[in-house]
DNA sequence: CAACAGGACCGTCAGGAAGT
DNA sequence: ACTTCCTGACGGTCCTGTTG
């Protein structure tokens, strides 16, 4: 793929994923509406897409108004119009629904309303995502632009039981102050770490890590477990000046975010280069305190460390995009198999109907 | 059972594109 | 001009299936 193509990719892959809708409106124009379905990060339930729907489907017609191709309007003969939409459900999963569209089930659709609430928040949290998703809100009318994430990193620091001003706390997601995503930290005597975070979302009730630093693990090394209640969890810390070490073994056989959802527990290991701090927790020196050219040299193998990580991060999550667009591909290689599956047989039923009965 | 091939996945580097 | 992000390319590791 041409580099020049590649914002393109990403918004026609966002597209499939938000399943874009064509309602034919009484006038016969055409209008968009984004009917959000299914993606990889939020994997339905099979079945959910229930098909109202299946009898002796005759695709009549076929045309979007736009390419989007995922979505075809196939008149029955009854003159009522469907839809014919691939899905992608969970990953391998395709399935053709074909929803009549006068009768809309409104317990799925609101399902599917809070679904792609979900997914909408999910992938809005990636900037990229949510710079394309405002872009195809701007083309659909009626799809609410993805308010900025102001609030976390503009809101005032609460009270922090253990001040760690410049730490930042990294996830799959973004970057974030130790002040914003940790506003109530509090060290038991067992080494555990509570974190408190009661008003903001996403992160609810209380969340423990748990370091273990002494003992087997390597020299100068700090494990982190960091069992985490919300729904996505966190993915990675990043404690500047420390390298970051994943242990989680369940993210070796599952993608980040899956593990994420179900609610794994990850554990993470923290080792101090050269300082051994006690607990593990590394403090990243501000560049104003910079003197000796050795702690220039630190600052700039913290710099290192910390655009190597990034560039993992988007390394991941460029090929899970990656995978994810395969999918979309092959997912409409099924359905459009499908349609020409059906024309081919409207097409012998159209020939025996108008050829000359020799009776 | 060891050797090998093939695929999947990952980390890193480099370079282009876009934003500041 | 600089920074940041994205992605192709490359090399490495691990796992699995096949073959002798």
């Amino acid at each position: 793929m041409s580099k020049c193509s590649r914002k393109k990719y990403i918004k026609t892959n966002i597209r499939q994923m938000t399943m874009e809708t064509v309602e034919p409106q009484q006038d016969g124009s055409v209008t968009d509406s984004v009917a959000e379905s299914d993606s990889a990060h939020m994997q339905t339930q099979a079945g959910q897409n229930s098909i109202p729907t299946l009898a002796q489907v005759s695709v009549a017609g076929s045309g979007t108004g736009r390419s989007s191709p995922a979505v075809t309007l196939v008149q029955l003969p009854s003159g009522q119009t469907v839809q014919v939409q691939g899905v992608i459900q969970t990953p391998q999963i395709q399935t053709i629904q074909v929803a009549t569209i006068a009768e809309t089930d409104e317990s799925a659709e609101s399902e599917g309303v809070i679904d792609s609430h979900k997914r909408r928040e999910i992938l809005s949290r990636r900037p990229s995502y949510r710079k394309i998703l405002n872009e195809l809100s701007s083309d659909v009318p009626g799809v609410p632009k993805i308010e900025e994430e102001k609030s976390e990193e503009e809101g005032p620091a609460p009270n922090l039981a253990m001040a760690v001003p410049t730490s930042i706390y990294q996830t799959s997601t973004g970057q974030y102050s130790m002040y914003a995503e940790f506003p109530s930290i509090a060290i038991a005597q067992g080494g555990t770490i509570q974190i408190s975070n009661p008003g903001s979302d996403g992160v609810q009730g209380l969340q423990a890590l748990t370091m273990t630093n002494s003992g087997a693990p390597p020299p100068g090394a700090t494990i982190v477990q960091y069992a985490a209640q919300s729904a996505d969890g966190t993915q990675q810390f990043f404690v500047p000046g420390s390298q970051v070490v994943v242990q989680d073994e369940e993210t070796e056989l599952a993608p980040s975010h899956m593990a994420a959802a179900t609610g794994d527990m990850p554990t993470y290991q923290i080792r101090a280069p050269t300082t051994a701090l006690p607990q593990g927790v590394v403090m990243a020196t501000s560049p104003g305190s910079l003197h000796s050219p050795q702690q220039l040299a630190e600052e700039a193998t913290r710099k290192r460390e910390l655009r190597l990580m990034k560039n993992r991060e988007a390394a991941k999550e460029c090929r899970r995009r990656k995978k994810e667009y395969v999918k979309c591909l092959e997912s409409r290689v099924a359905v459009l198999e499908v349609q020409n599956k059906k024309l081919i047989e409207e097409l012998e039923t159209l020939k025996d109907i108008c050829s000359p009965k020799t009776d």
